[in-house]
DNA sequence: TTAACATGGTTTCATATCGATACCAAGGAG
DNA sequence: CTCCTTGGTATCGATATGAAACCATGTTAA
């Protein structure tokens, strides 16, 4: 069996597509460390809204890349974690990260440029 | 000067954003080799429309990632090829889509199972 | 000669996704 | 009795997307 992610209604493509998001980038990054609970997250990634969130994470736990975890507690707590296939992903997802950090200057740089020259 | 992708309004964030795409990805995967015109690349691209491909060959050419020449042939031919920035990105990118390519089977696995169980 | 096809786009429009907001149940604190 | 917490779902308007048509220019096929 061939995979290739150019191909339209290859599998690979729906799974390159749930990967290359930026919520699924930010809300593995922040799983990456350790398990964190629904409202941690929506408070550490800074303008996810509730519902957004919610849907990347059945998605993520429905790839096998989070775990997802109810503890009997008032109010409910419910745990994300990440599992093992979804770390084999971190290092490559953080990768995408910090290379957004590490670049910045020279992307808006190249954008001021670019911008100057469409006058 | 701090850059923050949890942040909402960072600089960095956008540029997540931008890389965080199915599209940039493929478009970036098939430049690394050598430079490609518009309509091979809509070709090789399966299922992406002219629309969405020129929105994003614009978008990768502000931020600097590709760039583009027009060569006055009938008719005109327009070529994109990476940039040394771009290339800086390009073994991220590549290691999103062979990862997609190497875990398919155990992702699609993760997802018969999680549809069985919500029977 | 006229129709079709190539180039690299832009425009149009209907739909799908998005984010903001409100709402929900269940209980604790004031 | 009312507000706050938990982790969501429902609703609705705005935004982004994809399919398709259109554009100019010129070459080739019928």
């Amino acid at each position: 069996m061939e995979y290739d992610v150019y191909i339209q209604t290859c599998p690979t493509r729906m799974v390159l597509d749930r990967l290359a998001d930026k919520w699924a980038v930010l809300v593995l990054g922040r799983l990456d460390d350790k398990p964190v609970r629904f409202n941690q997250l929506k408070r550490e990634i800074d303008g996810i809204s509730q519902k957004v969130l919610s849907q990347v994470l059945k998605k993520l736990e429905r790839d096998g890349l989070v775990s997802r975890k109810v503890f009997a507690t008032v109010p409910v707590t419910v745990e994300y974690a990440i599992t093992p296939l979804g770390r084999t992903l971190t290092a490559t997802v953080d990768a995408l990260r910090r290379w957004a950090e590490d670049n910045i200057e020279t992307v808006l740089a190249a954008q001021q440029k670019y911008d100057r020259a469409a006058d």
